[in-house]
DNA sequence: TTGCTGACCGACG
DNA sequence: CCGTCGGCCAGCA
């Protein structure tokens, strides 16, 4: 019976649910989501569950998660030119160069912040 | 069903 | 420092 696509308990689903956890003004990385999740070898997932996030009904802070090096490695899946790097900025965060100033100051880590 | 892709990461030379 | 390769696994033609 059920085969339903609409696993809630999917690897996405959780995706979803620890990226609206990121707080206003700070961001994480792929694998951090992957490793907190427990599935640390599965970052490319992440990255993977966000390019499908717009179907999701709640908002994703997508533009919240880069890559291990702070760079804007998913810019250019906002739409626009620099979509992403506006959005952080418009939250406090300096970027340069499609890289995260101070990325340690800002970066949140769902290991450390969450249970 | 098989094969290729991908918003990543770590290791290697 | 830089380029390349393997592993990871869900979605799609």
């Amino acid at each position: 019976m059920k085969e339903n696509s609409e696993h809630e308990d999917s690897f996405f689903a959780k995706v979803y649910a620890v990226a609206r956890l990121i707080p206003y003004g700070r961001v994480t990385s792929y694998g951090a989501i992957a490793e907190y999740l427990g599935t640390k070898g599965s970052a490319r997932m992440v990255g993977w569950a966000m390019n499908s996030s717009h179907s999701q009904k709640l908002q994703v802070p997508a533009h919240r998660v880069v890559n291990r090096t702070g760079m804007l490695s998913g810019k250019h899946h906002f739409g626009g030119s620099n979509l992403m790097q506006e959005l952080l900025e418009s939250e406090g965060i300096k970027i340069e160069d499609d890289q995260i100033q101070d990325f340690d100051a800002v970066f949140w880590n769902p290991m450390k912040e969450l249970y």
